[in-house]
DNA sequence: TTAACAAAAACTGTTAACAATCATTGTTAA
DNA sequence: TTAACAATGATTGTTAACAGTTTTTGTTAA
C-alpha cells in the first residue's frame, strides 16, 4: 500500500527529529548562541522542532552524556556550566586526543588536504574581519575537526567533537576577553608543519595552541550563571 | 528456571530507573554476560526493572551514544557489534589515553593506592584460579579503571570507561581464545613501575600490555554475530 | 515595606492507549 | 516443492492525558 506523506515538513533533513534537535543544540553551543546555564523547557523545543516531548527528552538525555547539558531531577535540562577543574580535565584530554590526531594527519593528508584546510583558515580570517563572531567560532571548531577526520579515527573524532563544544562553553564562561578564539596564525602554522611532515614541530603547536586558549581563562570572574534581567536592563 | 543474564543492582536503590538499567547492562557487557547483538527488548527490560518504556528507552539512547548499544529504527537496540576498524580505532584511542592517565598516576599515587591495585590484582588472580571468568573480567577493568579514578580526570575516566566497554566487546566477538584476558603479570610489573615512579618504563608496559590484547584478535574469524539456533542444535 | 503564606501557573515525570512497522506463521498458486 | 502473498503476533514509535514538583504570582499580616 502507498504511503501518504502529510505530515512533519522536515525542513532541513529526513532525520529523525532525536537528531535534529541535537543537531541544533550543538550548533548553537557551538557558535555560543546558546550560553552556558540555559535553560532549555520541553514543550518549547518541542513545538519548535514539531515533535513530542518523548523525542524531546531522548535528545536531552543523549545530550546529557555529552555534558553539553545538564539534567537537574524536577528543574529541567540546562546548558553545561563547567566547574574550573572540569575546564583543567577537558584541556588535558583535549591536548592529548589532539596530539595523537596530529600524528596521524601527517601520516594521511594528502595535498588536496591542505588545500581545504587553508580554505577553512581563510574563511575563518575573514568572517574575524566582518565580525561574524558565530561564523569564526564554527569555522575555528571545524579546522580542528576536519583533522580529526583526516586521522581517520571515529573514537577520537567522536572525543574531540565532545570536547570542543565543552571547550566553547568553557572559553564562554571564563574568557577574560569574552569570547576570544583560536588565533588564525596559530591555524595556519599547523598547517604548515602538517605539510612539512614535521611532526614535532607539530606537536609544540598544538601544545602551544591549546596552552594559548587555557592561559587566556580567568577562573577569579567569579562565575556569573547568566546575565540577571536586571543587569540587562542597567546596561 | 533459566539464569537472567542482566540484573537488577540491590545497592543502589534510590536510583532513577534509567540509570539502574545503564549500569545493569554494562555491567553486564563488562562480565561478558552480555554478548554482541543481543537483542535488547523493550519490554521485557521494563518489566525487569519495575518502570515504562520511557525510561527503558532513554537508557538505551544513552547507551547508544556511549557506542554500547546500537539502535536500529523500528528493529529496536542490540548490544553493539564493533567491526575490525572500529576495533583499531578503539584500541588506538586506549593506549593515547592510558598512557596520559599512567603518567598522572605516577604523580598521583599514594602508598595506600599502590595496596589497592595490589588487592585488586589479588583477587583477579583468585578469580582466574577460580575459574570465574566473569569476577576476572570485572577485576581487570576495575585494575584499569582504579588508574583512571588516581589520575584523577573525570573526563578521561569517562572516555575509559566507554572504550574497556567496546573493549570487552571487540574480545568477546574476535579473541582468538574465546575471552582470553590481562595477563596478570603484566598488571603487577605496572603497579612496580609507579611504585618506581620510572615513568618510561611504565609507558612501555602500557604500550605492551594492549599491544598484547590487541594482537590477540583475530578478525578472520568471520563474524558470527551470535550462535544460530541450527549451530546449537548441532553441537 | 517586608516576610510569610497561599494560590496559580508552568514545567517535569509517568502512564497507558493507540498507530506503525517488522518478523513470523499460514495459505495459496504456479 | 517452492515462491509469492496474506494473516497474525510481536515490537517499536507516537501521542495525549494525568500526576507530582517547582516556580511564579498574589495576598495577608506584622
Amino acid at each position: 500500500m502507498m504511503k501518504m506523506k502529510i505530515k512533519k515538513t522536515q525542513t532541513d533533513t529526513d532525520e529523525v527529529p532525536e537528531q535534529m534537535i541535537i543537531n541544533s543544540i550543538t550548533a548553537a553551543v557551538s557558535e555560543q548562541r546558546l550560553p552556558a546555564g540555559t535553560k532549555l523547557v520541553e514543550t518549547t523545543l518541542s513545538e519548535l522542532f514539531n515533535c513530542n516531548r518523548a523525542n524531546v527528552r531522548r535528545a536531552l538525555s543523549t545530550l546529557a552524556t555529552m555534558h553539553v547539558v545538564q539534567l537537574q531531577p524536577n528543574r529541567g535540562a540546562f546548558i553545561s556550566t563547567p566547574s574550573p577543574k572540569e575546564a583543567s580535565d577537558v584541556f588535558e584530554a583535549r591536548r592529548t586526543i589532539e596530539r595523537i590526531i596530529a600524528c596521524n594527519v601527517v601520516k594521511n593528508a594528502c595535498a588536496q588536504d591542505i588545500v581545504d584546510m587553508r580554505a577553512t583558515i581563510a574563511a575563518e580570517a575573514k568572517a574575524r574581519a566582518q565580525g561574524d563572531k558565530p561564523a569564526e567560532l564554527r569555522l575555528s571548531r571545524k579546522f580542528h575537526m576536519d583533522l580529526a577526520a583526516i586521522a581517520d579515527n571515529q573514537v577520537l573524532e567522536n572525543f574531540l567533537s565532545e570536547l570542543t563544544l565543552r571547550t566553547t562553553l568553557i572559553i564562554g564562561l571564563y574568557n577574560k576577553l569574552g569570547s576570544s578564539n583560536c588565533a588564525e596564525d596559530e591555524h595556519s602554522r599547523i598547517v604548515q608543519a602538517i605539510e612539512a611532515r614535521d611532526e614535532e614541530q607539530l606537536m609544540l603547536l598544538i601544545d602551544q595552541h591549546l596552552e594559548h586558549l587555557e592561559s587566556s581563562l580567568d577562573f577569579e570572574r567569579s562565575i556569573e550563571p547568566l546575565p540577571t534581567l536586571a543587569e540587562q536592563l542597567n546596561a
